[in-house]
DNA sequence: GCTTATTTTTGAACGAGTTCAAAAAACTGC
DNA sequence: GCAGTTTTTTGAACTCGTTCAAAAATAAGC
């Protein structure tokens, strides 16, 4: 999978293009599958030649780039409501997760293939490289206002690093729903349910004074993990 | 990615060209990598045609779980002096981590791809699915030995999913290693001896009495996990 | 040793991702 | 409006994973 930058438009003309392509792209993807939604099969109903899908789009991946970024937004706006409306930090978080795997529902089958490409540390798709990929540190803002909003006593520690942390485990149920094969995904929102509650305590438990010891040595991991994607983030430029 | 199961050899002529196509491709996949290891030259280099390399390994993938069975056969051997030496678990958790990643070493290149196909829940390399895959439970076997050996009072609820966590946990490292691009992975070894040092912690303070109501409802969720993974696995058949 | 069944091996083909040189269209400065 | 430049678009190639029917080699039964 050569890396190839999706070229930048320079033209009205291009602009239109580029957003005729992208648009077939994901209504085939939705319709298929990644597997069977073929470059040649965008371009001809898209009505414009392959090689033109290529100017725009580096690779086939650079078009899912595009997905990640339309359900993230889509998450998003379903998420604010409800952010809004609890008050409790293990509240939001029940909702903010039912609702994350609520919106990706549509694309089940296919979002395994995702996180397959996300895998390779090269890939830009990869959600743990590129610190500054604007659609994870979007993702995160989520999870920061949902921590800041919170009256909870949080020793300030961890308080800074739980949106990454919340973060890190919504990535992890993520990979559980794209494995979990129970009718209507049922185990996934069974294990939302158990591991907010568990997670809520484990933050109060964090929090009491004599986990302190623990608490530090444990967050300057998450520190050296947050280090290293920065690093990564650097080797590229 | 379409699945077909490597065809057993029924000749001693084939079980002599099977291992030849092997050997040839771990050569190649060590030297050039895997997306630069085409089938064809797999199949040129060891004197047969492609049709026949593809008779005896239905894809590439199969190749590359011949790579996971033998680095692995090489951790094992290379872990169990070390075992039988240290004594405390944390001593041979430490050396059995260090041990992985020097064994690993020579693939950290394609290791990453290795990962990348493992990330696919139908893919046969995935060790989270295929609770039943030899290369896997070996894998933890290790762990499991670990474990019985270690003098330390730790509730058996904890015991008994402890292997299985450590193996989760080395996945992890596992995979920080792979996107790790410090010289000589300078920072997997640091990332080994904290953690390691931090999970001794851990265990002890699970350990303690007083937290075990959090204990069970923890351990209740591996139990979920290790069910799905389980579940998967019984549909394939 | 010959016939028949099975296994191994071949070689050609297909589909899909990707590349690239060159044609067509659009834009720019005058 | 026009010459020159840049951008868009094309279409034909190329590579590589994979499949498959059929040929060659081997094993089994008599």
């Amino acid at each position: 999978m050569p890396a190839k930058k999706s070229t930048a438009t320079k033209t009205a003309k291009g602009e239109q293009t580029k957003a005729l392509i992208l648009n077939t792209a994901l209504e085939i993807l939705h319709e298929r599958g990644y597997e069977a939604t073929t470059m040649r099969a965008i371009a001809e109903k898209a009505g414009v030649s392959l090689g033109n899908a290529y100017h725009y789009f580096g690779s086939k991946d650079h078009l899912i780039q595009a997905f990640y970024h339309r359900t993230h937004e889509d998450h998003l706006r379903a998420s604010l409501p409800a952010l809004a409306k609890e008050t409790s930090l293990k509240a939001r978080l029940l909702s903010a997760m039912r609702l994350k795997i609520e919106t990706l529902e549509p694309y089940h089958e296919f979002a395994a293939v995702l996180f397959q490409t996300a895998a390779d540390p090269h890939s830009p798709l990869n959600p743990f490289a590129h610190a500054a990929a604007p659609v994870r540190r979007d993702s995160i803002k989520l999870f920061e206002q949902m921590v800041e909003q919170t009256k909870a006593r949080i020793p300030t520690d961890l308080r800074a690093e739980l949106p990454y942390l919340l973060w890190l485990y919504h990535m992890g149920i993520i990979l559980f729903w794209i494995h979990d094969s129970s009718r209507k995904h049922v185990r996934t929102y069974r294990l939302i349910d158990q591991t907010v509650d568990l997670l809520d305590k484990l933050i109060s438990l964090a929090s009491n004074p004599f986990m302190r010891p623990v608490r530090k040595r444990a967050l300057k991991l998450v520190a050296e993990l947050r280090d290293l994607e920065a690093t990564e983030e650097d080797a590229l430029n």
